[in-house]
RNA sequence: GGACCGGUAGCUCAGCUGGAUAGAGCAGCUGCCUUCUAAGCAGCAGGUCCCAGGUUCGAAUCCUGGUCGGUUCACCA
């Protein structure tokens, strides 16, 4: 249990004898004591005046004498300030902790507790590289799923392949039109590169092809269009010129958007490229086979990327298996009610009860779309695994899709409904705003891996340590350091938020960043290895004398480590993790350099007794751990020197 | 227009189950390497917590209204 619980616990039961209230424990408000008042921890006793009947200085001094009294072991002491009692634990309460704890090489892992879960997560598209939006996504699934497992679940990290459909089609179709026969072999072209290159042709081409058509429509000249795209463009262009419209800028971008779309879509290139999603889905052996070969090539691309990044999965599933998944849902909800079909045979349910819209389930000609192939997916994966609980690690861009996604599937009374959870994350934006493939403002994922690495690798050098240091070990040092902050740098944001990166200040390496928690690492391992610490030998040592205040606030730290991850995994959020780990690198860094008339009182090579050096070599210890434990949950490993 | 998310220091972000004088990092300025790693430490400066009401002993935090920004409401995925 820990101190927050165990307070939280005897301030319920001192209640409870002093005034016969029942207050259940988690409902007490406990703080940490700020640094310029005297204790640990600090209970609000405002609440409890109402039924006191005193001011809240009378309330906090009966409670803090009651709860000295009764629990010696823990609150050694209290003062009253306002409505503030502040508590000053008991200092055996924290030797205890730290012989207990320093050298639990499974610092803050909790035992199985029998639950399931899925992540859903990457779930990349197979027509161009990963950019740095997709890499947020990735660290944090890898993330949410090492908290799980910390937390005592069982985790299945899932991949869903996008790997079929019409953007991978224009890949295809541009590499018959100008690749030559040109391979990842033959070019020396990362394979999910080179695809992309030819994502990016056909895009080029697709504009080029476009503009004479949106000119001749601006121009009232149609002969582009046929039937309902006919109706649309004239609709829009009449709009267009409406004075009301030319006053709106907005609207007036829309209708321009709009007419853009509509002219791509009657482009040669792009009607071409429908024709080859027709044949790949009629099974056209050519169509399939280059498909398969280009694939291939993305496959082998992002294998080496993932790997490079040290993420895995543990199942992976391909669109191209489940995207004709989900019709057979479509017909037991017709068969059930919660579904029905409209005049020109299409399937919809309705869901404007919930606030929400109609949505379309089943097109006229009986062919699925996007929610169809994901309430099939949804339904698949709990038949493979049977978890509690699903996360999908999905861009806010689709909270709306997922909403609609898990009402469906309650309303279908599918079991898996309530398990599911999207994991909502904001998007990564450039100072000018959002990254666009479209228009080449992306930053790729691999390059900015490159560059994270040697820019480590300039600094490593600058810092003239390490002269020892073979070839590979400086390398996997640099790797490191270079991923570190790549990963730290995103994962710290909460979540929900957005972000913005900034490709012309890079990623720092000081501050609030891994690397400096990656630092304070190395820089107590070289301690250790000074005094020859043996973590073995030195746990029949419980530190008897009293504590010095930085001593004592470094364990206080330390003993947080178990609610701070059991908060990350409740707020889905590895960010309370690194802004955990953080303060505690600093709290270390502080207590390293302490220095009182010129010397560092906290030494642990020159500490002033044999005593003091044991009690430090044991904070020092489990500090390491618990720093090494935190880095690991947020996918980042820490050196032993740098 | 409806729904959802966000607005905290020059910049990037914590804090949001209501609590003490709102915190970090970066950038700027001062100091500190003959003693455990200066990728560090100590300090200075920097605030209309978007605005206005309300609830409360107490509001950055909760409620209402407004405002600005983002996303979404496709027979795209």
């Amino acid at each position: 249990m820990s101190v927050v619980q165990s307070i939280r616990s005897a301030a319920a039961a001192a209640i409870k004898a002093l005034y016969n209230q029942e207050i259940p424990a988690k409902d007490i408000a406990i703080n940490t004591t700020k640094p310029e008042f005297e204790g640990e921890y600090t209970i609000l006793v405002f609440p409890f005046t109402k039924f006191s009947r005193l001011k809240p200085e009378e309330t906090g001094e009966k409670l803090g004498q009651y709860l000295k009294e009764h629990n010696p072991d823990l609150v050694a002491g209290f003062n009253v300030i306002k409505g503030f009692l502040n508590l000053h634990i008991e200092e055996r309460y924290w030797t205890a902790y730290l012989q207990q704890h320093f050298n639990n090489r499974n610092i803050g892992i909790k035992p199985a507790n029998g639950k399931k879960v899925m992540v859903e997560y990457s779930s990349p598209n197979t027509n161009k590289p990963l950019h740095l939006g997709h890499l947020r996504n990735n660290f944090l699934g890898y993330s949410i799923s090492e908290i799980l497992k910390a937390n005592g679940y069982e985790v299945i990290k899932a991949n869903l392949v996008n790997d079929r459909g019409i953007h991978i089609c224009k890949s295809m179709l541009a590499w018959q039109l100008f690749a030559h026969g040109d391979t990842p072999q033959t070019t020396g072209i990362k394979g999910d590169h080179l695809v992309g290159d030819y994502y990016v042709k056909f895009e080029t081409i697709l504009k080029e092809q476009a503009e004479p058509i949106i000119a001749r429509a601006l121009e009232n000249d149609f002969k582009d269009f046929t039937g309902a795209d006919l109706e649309k463009i004239q609709k829009l262009v009449t709009a267009m010129h409406k004075p009301e419209v030319q006053q709106d800028k907005d609207k007036l971008e829309k209708i321009n958007d709009d007419i853009k779309e509509l002219a791509r879509k009657q482009t040669e290139i792009m009607q071409q490229a429908k024709i080859m999603l027709q044949q790949w889905e009629a099974g056209n052996h050519e169509v399939r086979s280059l498909w398969n070969t280009m694939n291939s090539w993305v496959y082998e691309g992002f294998d080496q990327t993932y790997k490079r990044l040290g993420i895995d999965f543990d199942k992976m599933y391909y669109e191209s298996q489940t995207y004709l998944l989900g019709k057979d849902l479509v017909e037991e909800g017709l068969a059930k009610g919660v579904l029905f079909k409209k005049e020109d045979n299409s399937v919809w349910i309705d869901l404007t009860a919930d606030g929400l819209d109609e949505k379309l389930l089943l097109r006229g000609d009986g062919t699925s779309v996007y929610m169809t192939q994901d309430l099939g997916t949804a339904r698949l994966k709990y038949d493979d695994f049977h978890m509690d609980q699903s996360i999908y690690v999905v861009a806010d861009e689709q909270n709306y899709h997922f909403k609609v996604l898990q009402l469906i599937l309650k309303k279908l009374q599918e079991p898996c409904a309530d398990g599911i959870f999207h994991l909502s994350y904001g998007m990564v934006e450039l100072p000018h705003g959002r990254m666009k493939s479209r228009e080449g403002t992306v930053v790729d994922a691999d390059d900015m891996i490159d560059e994270m690495i040697s820019t480590a690798a300039e600094q490593t050098n600058a810092s003239g340590k390490l002269k020892d240091f073979g070839e590979d070990e400086l390398t996997l040092l640099h790797e490191m350091i270079g991923l570190g902050a790549m990963k730290f740098f995103l994962l710290r944001v909460d979540p929900k938020k957005r972000m913005i990166f900034n490709p012309e200040e890079s990623i720092d390496l000081h501050g609030f960043t891994s690397t400096f928690v990656q630092y304070a690492h190395a820089r107590i391992k070289s301690i250790l290895r000074e005094v020859a610490a043996d973590a073995d030998k030195l746990e029949g040592y419980c530190h008897k004398g009293s504590l010095m205040p930085m001593e004592k606030e470094i364990i206080v730290l330390n003993e947080q480590f178990e609610s701070v991850l059991e908060e990350a995994q409740k707020e889905m959020s590895p960010s309370v993790i690194a802004n955990y780990v953080f303060r505690l690198a600093q709290q270390f860094n502080s207590f390293y350099a302490e220095k009182v008339e010129g010397k560092y009182i906290y030494s642990i090579v020159n500490a002033e007794s044999e005593e003091s050096q044991k009690l430090r070599t044991q904070i020092a210890i489990l500090t390491a751990r618990t720093i090494a434990r935190s880095m690991k949950l947020l996918g980042i490993d820490v050196p032993e020197r740098m």
